[in-house]
DNA sequence: GTGAATCATTCAAACTCTGAACGATTCTGA
DNA sequence: TCAGAATCGTTCAGAGTTTGAATGATTCAC
């Protein structure tokens, strides 16, 4: 005769805990990544790029979904660490063209890893197939918001 | 023949995909329950409040993870709303015992009738058993990081 | 060609959160 | 009993992050 009113309470559901734990996986990936003097939206700015060139700094808030402005620091940080390189386009010479340098892959690479050893630690008290169902259902959820 | 490097890459992660959907569910939400004039930190507050009595405003600062002197303004806020009673406690009056009134539940109900509804939305493009795994798994994780 | 639109950049400001005070209260041990 | 240490809530200044409104440069449309 638990929960009374309209089933179950608000810690249950999906939204909840994808919050709360994705609050926790932002944090710590954040500790992790702090030895490359990086934030978690540098590598997300550099996610971004390793999956597909942008067309402009305002293409890349837009995927980023996040102000142009902001972009301009992140990849002003990225710059000075050598991560990126920002070229002008000859087509269009209004746009600067962010790419990844061979250190910015070494770097994303890097957090990769730390990520993967991070997942080790988070799914250890699931079981391989519980695992592989988080993994698929998570992937699906994030094709379905249009995210990496 | 595709990544050279140790396996996938960072968007396949976890940790990733929990970091990036959380931060979208956190930001549905958020927007979903600015009619009631809450913050997401204001359910968060209520949440622990309903799942059992806070000893003292730090304790209730500690199980958020959060510092005290924010529990301060969320609380002052959440007073104001009438949500939330501040009373001394009579065996140590430098504590505040904050307790959820009647309307502070309410409206705890009504921001978990916005986030199943935003369930349903999140998980529509996940088969039934999917979400079943889904739930099952987040659950586990939650309780081993102490989470709701 | 001229005006509107688009781009990167700068900058002030909004927002959230923290840590260091401070006063009030309780605890400790001599 | 009582003085000093510890704990609690609160205030406040400030750090960190992000945005939105300028600005100047360049391109587009007609």
């Amino acid at each position: 005769m638990d929960d009374v009113k309209g089933s179950a309470g608000l810690p249950a559901t999906v939204v909840f805990r994808l919050g709360t734990l994705g609050a926790l996986a932002g944090d710590r990936f954040a500790e992790k990544i702090e030895v490359y003097d990086l934030k978690v939206k540098h590598v997300g700015l550099m996610t971004v790029l390793s999956l597909g060139p942008a067309v402009s700094q305002q293409d890349l808030a837009a995927k980023m979904g996040v102000a142009p402005s902001l972009v301009v620091s992140l990849a002003d940080h990225l710059e000075t660490l050598g991560a990126v390189q920002r070229v002008r386009d000859p087509q269009d010479r209004r746009r600067q063209v962010l790419t990844l340098t061979a250190h910015g892959r070494d770097l994303l690479d890097k957090c990769a890893t730390e990520a993967r050893a991070l997942d080790e630690e988070f799914t250890a008290a699931l079981a391989p197939d519980q695992v592989a169902a988080l993994r698929q259902a998570l992937s699906v959820l994030s094709a379905e918001a249009g995210l990496p």
